[in-house]
RNA sequence: GCCGAGAUAGCUCAGUUGGUAGAGCGAAGGACUGAAAAUCCUUGCGUCCCCGGUUCAAUUCCGGGUCUCGGCA
């Protein structure tokens, strides 16, 4: 079918399990889209089970980017995303198609819309390290005390102990000079830029979305997500990576911590987590038009609403 | 049937020398802008099994009951 697109790109967004790969798809599939990945994990290579990357047969169907497009040897961050799914996007549009962003990482989505501060510099590993270390032997507290003198308006947002944001914010400022509340009221994103966008926050009743995600578990470990996560071991795991959700649980299982019952007990337990920080992260974006999810409804009657709302307005 | 032990937050339990109670886990809410499937913050009035008794006051002591788990038959 052809529609008139009123808008030049779409995003699927929701919680994990929700169901947005296969509306992406349906969506994608009748108005001569193509899906652009925004989700953290399902850009590793190597962790297709455990990401819940689409399936062969959808690849096929539909062009996808992003998807599998480094190693979980290397570092990624959200940086890196935004450059390449600025590039995706910019060649999808070139061709005339529609694209498609789908995923769950609400920062991703937000680094997009709203921008980050470009860098002049490259980032520097051993600054990092050097931080980690510090904080590991001398406390976090210390590594606060020194951001208020640097960075009080940063230091004000962030919390005493919150290790990640405090040693980011010194981070940026040993590398730019510059604080990170000053860079950050720098940026530029897609949101109010020259391109109509449009955000569709995909949504169900929390338990059913509970009993999705503890089924969708199931049905990885039974399509191998022991045996993919052990292949990893070969590797050595960026960060990013190595923090995914079922790296360590089932690390814990090969080396015998507790058994494969223990594992997907703890897989489902942080899934279930993981949904309720995504539903806090979307629950405030006032941008999204919420798309709630019939119990029952196919897919294919999803995208076709939402393609009928991209129509109508 | 007898003898023990127990019954307290969704779960596992602690505790109150009698002044209506608190940990862990789970759960919920929140923050979030280059690790984000990450990182971090906040939140526990619950017929303290039921009925009586003692007491100014009982979840705590006493008696009876119900149920659960052991052991013995």
């Amino acid at each position: 079918m052809k529609t008139s697109l009123s808008s030049d790109i779409v995003f699927i967004v929701g919680p994990s399990a929700v169901g947005k790969s296969a509306v992406a798809l349906e969506l994608a599939a009748c108005l001569q889209g193509e899906i652009i990945s925004c989700d953290a994990l399902q850009v590793y290579r190597e962790i297709r089970i455990a990401s819940d990357r689409p399936s062969a047969a959808a690849m096929a169907a539909v062009r996808h980017h992003l998807f599998g497009c480094v190693s979980v040897e290397e570092l990624f961050n959200a940086g890196r995303y935004r450059t390449l799914a600025c590039s995706a996007f910019e060649d999808v549009l070139s061709r005339g198609r529609l694209p498609v962003f789908c995923g769950g990482s609400g920062m991703y989505m937000a680094v997009l819309l709203d921008g980050i501060f470009e860098s002049s510099r490259q980032p520097d590993p051993a600054l990092r390290q050097a931080l980690e270390d510090e904080c590991a032997r001398r406390g976090c507290s210390c590594l606060y005390d020194r951001l208020c003198a640097v960075d009080p308006v940063s230091a004000a947002k962030i919390k005493t102990n919150d290790r990640q944001r405090i040693i980011r914010a010194l981070e940026i400022f040993a590398l730019e000079g510059r604080t990170l509340s000053s860079l950050q009221g720098e940026r530029v994103g897609l949101w109010g830029g020259r391109y109509r966008v449009r955000l569709f926050f995909l949504d169900r009743p929390r338990e059913e979305l509970y009993a999705r995600a503890d089924a969708r578990v199931e049905d990885m470990f039974a399509l191998g997500l022991v045996e993919e996560i052990k292949a990893l071991q070969e590797l050595k795991l960026s960060a990013s990576a190595a923090k995914m959700i079922g790296v360590p649980e089932i690390t814990g299982f090969l080396c015998g911590a507790y058994d494969l019952q223990r594992s997907r007990d703890l897989i489902q337990r942080n899934t279930r987590r993981y949904i309720k920080r995504q539903l806090t992260w979307f629950r405030r974006e006032a941008r999204l038009e919420h798309i709630g999810i019939p119990c029952g409804q196919s897919p294919a009657q999803t995208a076709a609403f939402i393609a009928q709302r991209l129509a109508e307005v």
